[in-house]
Parts: C-alpha cells; sequence; structure tokens
DNA sequence: TTACGTGCAAACGTTTTGCACAAAC
DNA sequence: GTTTGTGCAAAACGTTTGCACGTAA
C-alpha cells in the first residue's frame, strides 16, 4: 500500500464527512484495493496479518458507516455473511458452487447487463463460466408503500 | 387447514423418504400453504400461535431436511436471514425497500423472465411497483473448479 | 425392537452495544 | 476543549449440536 493512495483514501474520507482515522483509512484502502467481497472478519483478519491491531467493533463500526456513506457497497453475500466491495457500478455476482468465489461480471463485459437471465445461462462460451441457475433480484417500492406517500 | 391438505402433505414427505412427523408436517403445509417468503423464527412463532408447542432445534432440523430433498426453497434474504418458500420454479424477487416485504414475479407473468435487468427496471406499469435496482445472481462452475474435473 | 424424530440446554459464530480512554479537529 | 473514534468486554441474535427421551415403522 503506498504513501499516495493512503492520501487519496484520506481525501475521498474527508469528503464524505467522515474524519480519516488510521482505522478507517486502512480499511477502505484494503477493500479499495483487493477486488474481492471480503466479510468483515476476512478483512479485521488480513489488517492484523499486516500488523494493524484493530479491534472488532472498530472494524464492524467503521465498514458499516463507510458503506453508509457510499463509499463501500455492503451486501449479504449467498452464505448469509455481509460482504463489502469498493466496485460501486451495477453490476452482476457470478457464484461458484464448488468454491463459494464470487466474480464480477458487467465490469469489463458491460454487455451481459443487456441480456436477459434466461440469456445469461447460455452466456459460458464468451466467460469460461458453466452456469446452473440465475435468479433477479428487484429492489423498489412495492404498491402498498406507494400508496402511502 | 384442511384435513385433505394434511393428507397430501404426509403423502409428499414420505414419498421422498421423509416420515410424516406431526413436526414436519405442520412445518411443510404450513409453508405451502402461505405465499410468503418466512423466517425459521417466524415459521415456529406461526405454528406456536396455532397451538402447537415445537422445539425450535426441531424447526430448524426440519426445515433444513425437508429443503434438502427439494420440497422447500431455502434461500438467504436481504437482511442475511435464512428464509423458505414453497414456489419451486425459477421465479424473480421483489424486494419493497420500504416495508422489506418480499413478492414473487415470474409466476403469472412469465413473460418477466425473459426481460434483461435493464428492461425489468422498465417494468412499472405492468407491475405496479417502482423499482431502482436489479441484480443478477448468476450460479454456476468457474472456470478454474471447471479445470480440476 | 430398531431406527428415527423431538426437545431441551448448551455451544457456536457473527454482529451490536456500553463505556472508559484516546485521538482528531 | 469539545466532538468524534477506538478498543475492550459483554450482550444479543440466529443457528447448530449433543444427548436423553419419545415415537414411528
Amino acid at each position: 500500500m503506498t504513501e499516495r493512495n493512503l492520501t487519496d483514501t484520506s481525501s475521498v474520507l474527508r469528503s464524505h464527512g467522515l474524519r480519516p482515522s488510521k482505522a478507517r483509512v486502512l480499511i477502505l484502502a484494503l477493500v479499495t484495493r483487493r477486488r474481492e467481497h471480503l466479510t468483515t472478519q476476512e478483512i479485521h483478519r488480513l489488517l492484523e496479518n499486516g500488523g494493524h491491531r484493530l479491534g472488532a467493533a472498530t472494524v464492524y463500526q467503521n465498514l458499516n458507516r463507510i458503506a453508509q456513506k457510499g463509499l463501500l457497497r455492503r451486501f449479504i453475500g449467498p452464505d448469509g455473511l455481509v460482504r463489502f466491495e469498493a466496485n460501486l457500478l451495477p453490476h452482476h455476482h457470478l457464484l461458484c458452487v464448488e468454491c463459494g468465489r464470487i466474480v464480477d461480471a458487467g465490469v469489463n463485459e458491460t454487455s451481459l447487463r443487456h441480456l436477459s437471465p434466461v440469456d445469461l445461462l447460455t452466456a459460458k462460451p464468451a466467460t469460461g463460466w458453466e452456469f446452473s441457475g440465475a435468479q433477479v433480484e428487484l429492489k423498489g417500492v412495492c404498491p402498498s408503500c406507494r400508496k402511502k406517500r
């Protein structure tokens, strides 16, 4: 992790109304640097392995705070664990049912975003994956909640 | 809950290699009857409210066992809680960000299944929903796991 | 009567909370 | 000097496990 990265990270935090404390800079820089979908514990462990001692509560609190400010995306993984990623662009997740790996689609292959779930299942040749299922989760406001406004 | 339902439920259980114990029949009949995406706790509570005293472990164990046999679908909800549904057909979930309700799509509107996520966002007129985001989760085997076989 | 299911309590892993201390502004 | 963040411990929560007892075939 370069000095440059840490300085940039500090500015990003500051510009979103968060004090660039040591813990926050380390957490945000780590998740941004790695192109993974990390659990809070993984993040905590990676930082400790890097020689940075942090309380678990600090990591939990800061991840949630940072995600709340929109600097990281928080989502529930297929295993039910809370995960964070730095990729804020809309994209799909490819989940390997054998190793549990989660990979982003739609980053270098934006075309995927315009295929239907049914078509995506046959997209194997393009990706090297062998797909067995697809599910769309749509977020929005339901009819009855719309009425209440 | 009619006698008929319970008899049917027993046969279904038996035909899938599960003894139709009182707990299993009640659990499966309940989830099947309600068109919802219930958590284990909700199921437990609903049964108790109906006058059926069951241990929590029994409910957890049996839901997992029944889902394992393919009679119910188990999935992780957007809140991270384990949920069960009786709708075994491939379908999408519409999640209301205000009330948390999860509704199935693609049951009476199979056409939705052939739309891309991008197109789905504009499907409001058909459904009464106001969509703000869509994400596809694809399940399959990743390239490196495919190599290992 | 032998295998299987139940219920209780205890254990487990993840996440949140309360509070004294420390750092940032 | 006041506000905000940290770290520890404890609590809270959903879920799983171990085991003695009960029920089904």
